[in-house]
DNA sequence: CTGAAAGCGCTTACAG
DNA sequence: CTGAAAGCGCTTACAG
């Protein structure tokens, strides 16, 4: 024995915490009871090198018995991958992402990765901390959920590791985007209207400083163009997607703006404050105003009247995202192929009476 | 110098890959800066043991000038603490969990820790491969919220590493449980019912495999028992806490029950649903039928009419699952203190006219 | 109070 | 195809 031979353990951390799941197994353990060096384990794990055929059988025999996970802290550690990704969401319980903070979960665990999410609150502060947080942690990829973070800074990021961003148009070599055609959605919704022979249509605005806000106003611009109704701005107002922002801009409307018979809100949610506020005035719908929102969150269906919205695909939306991750991660190019926006017909709309 | 005086590293992975942020500063960098050796340097950012004024100031001088900012993979690694702690939610797009999830990460946030938040679907295997997935990302704890695995098994992984639960009693060395008083609130809604004249009320339940069901249940019993109203089981349908329950539920109690003149569902989804069946039935509310949901979930306020209900801030319940979980961290011994459920009487219940 | 050294559990050039 | 060895960036007994 060389005088520098592995010495003993001097410490027995190993006697693990755990009597419940006895101590983890290590792949040294793996490599000594294959009758391998632990180098050829490492590389039958991560498929890095050819290996026989038969130190294959005996390394994977060795696993299955001893029930070996390997650890991905050490495997961060030593080989700067992590096997986790972050998503910078806006509010991890955020409605509307959610679904595709789920989506992104079901397709990630699949591929043995894990996702980190974390909130930016829609400001770019926090939006910063959240991916220093998660460079920090060394994550091998992160997916941004749009956000108010400027473009220049979110390219900046992709040269450090590739980069899926939702709801924005980049290019670049390692980061892919992908988004909703909230213009064609938004045609749809109006047109809707337009067919059903309303002329006076109010729409109610997201925040401009949000890029789906600007494209859905687009939409409705372009749909009335399309049918030869002149816009009027007396007939748009802003809120900033949430319900009291809808119930507000429509009181605004309804008090100052011109008469109108139906009513496009760019999102569910506006649509709802929209409900409510109609209702308070004493407006029926889609009796006297004929109703449409955007998105199709879950609980649409059960507005009073339940509501005529455009689909998007949340839960699409983000299974894309993570799949591009994944290709951006295999060194491949991502492609998206997100389903078209679709218009539900429900109760909210309905043939102009007066 | 000794002929194993540290070699000159042989690979240069370090050249980093970022332009942008360039190579990350290690703690090692840190202890030459300050001409103190690594160890110092940890065990100021530990607190784990006293330094001399000197050294601290040199160390934290070098620290703010590099921007040193410790490596997580690194310290789990060699240290065992991952600061990070695992939460096993039902969905990650829960409506209803979603405040508690962003409760849990503001506070975990501010004490440096990362919340992990994987998906357990309501469904014991799912929720048993998440904590696997989450014991081999060696967090430091785990937080559960609600799910169907038996406690018993709760408690087994709690031999391992801390625990608090959330939505269950469970008690013991390394574990906390922290829950609503359901029985409570659900007296405070039948009772608001009882004082407005309603003596016919029926009760649309959760599933009852849920403990937060079954409590509901009990305070709505309670409520009756404590006004002599008998206990009628054709005024009780079953549903599972979803909206398309809630309108099944009632359109079964409104064909086949008994007649009554109030309804008190034990969720505001299900109220939701509810709402829509007598809609569509051509009941009115609170007119014909005064409705209480549970929880005053963000959107009961835009419901139309907008929702009475029973306020748990599930938002403070996940600031307290996170304290309690840091105290447990601590070693120290959590207390929960969650504001008592309120009554939330907006206009879905009025009082009885027939 | 402080440093040198070993170790955490992996990965990966390097050298057959 | 395969192993020995160094290294990832920290923490923590051990020994002053």
């Amino acid at each position: 024995m060389s005088p520098d031979s592995k010495p003993s353990k001097r410490r027995t951390r190993s006697t693990s915490k755990a009597t419940g799941a006895g101590a983890p197994v290590t792949l040294e353990q793996v490599a000594l009871k294959a009758g391998v060096s632990p180098s050829t384990v490492s590389r039958i794990l991560n498929g890095t090198a050819a290996v026989s055929p038969e130190k294959q059988q005996a390394v994977e025999d060795a696993i299955e018995q001893l029930g070996f996970r390997p650890n991905p802290v050490a495997r961060g550690l030593a080989g700067g991958r992590t096997l986790s990704v972050g998503v910078v969401t806006q509010t991890i319980s955020s409605p509307f992402y959610g679904e595709a903070m789920y989506g992104i979960e079901g397709v990630m665990e699949q591929a043995g990765y894990v996702p980190l999410f974390v909130s930016g609150n829609w400001q770019e502060a926090d939006e910063r901390k959240a991916i220093e947080t998660l460079l920090a942690r060394r994550v091998d990829g992160l997916i941004v959920l749009a956000g108010r973070l400027p473009n220049a800074a979110l390219l900046r990021y992709a040269r450090e590791l590739p980069m899926v961003v939702v709801g924005r148009q980049l290019r670049g070599p390692q980061i892919f985007s992908l988004n909703f055609e909230n213009t064609l959605g938004a045609r749809l919704a109006t047109q809707h209207l337009v067919d059903l022979g309303h002329r006076r249509i109010a729409f109610l605005s997201g925040d401009l400083a949000h890029g789906d806000a600007v494209e859905r106003l687009r939409g409705y611009e372009q749909a009335l163009k399309d049918s030869g109704i002149p816009f009027d701005p007396a007939l748009v107002v802003q809120g900033d997607f949430t319900e009291p922002s809808g119930l507000l801009g429509v009181m605004r409307l309804l008090d100052d703006g011109a008469p109108f018979t139906a009513l496009f809100a760019s999102n569910d949610q506006m649509a709802f404050g929209a409900l409510l506020a109609l209702h308070r005035r004493g407006l029926r719908v889609p009796d006297d105003i004929s109703l449409v929102g955007f998105d199709d969150v879950s609980v649409a269906k059960y507005a009073l009247p339940p509501l005529t919205t455009v689909r998007q695909s949340v839960y699409e939306l983000g299974t894309g995202a993570a799949r591009a991750m994944l290709a951006l991660l295999r060194a491949e190019t991502p492609s998206a192929n997100l389903p078209p926006p679709e218009l539900v017909v429900r109760e909210s709309t309905r043939r102009r009476m007066r």
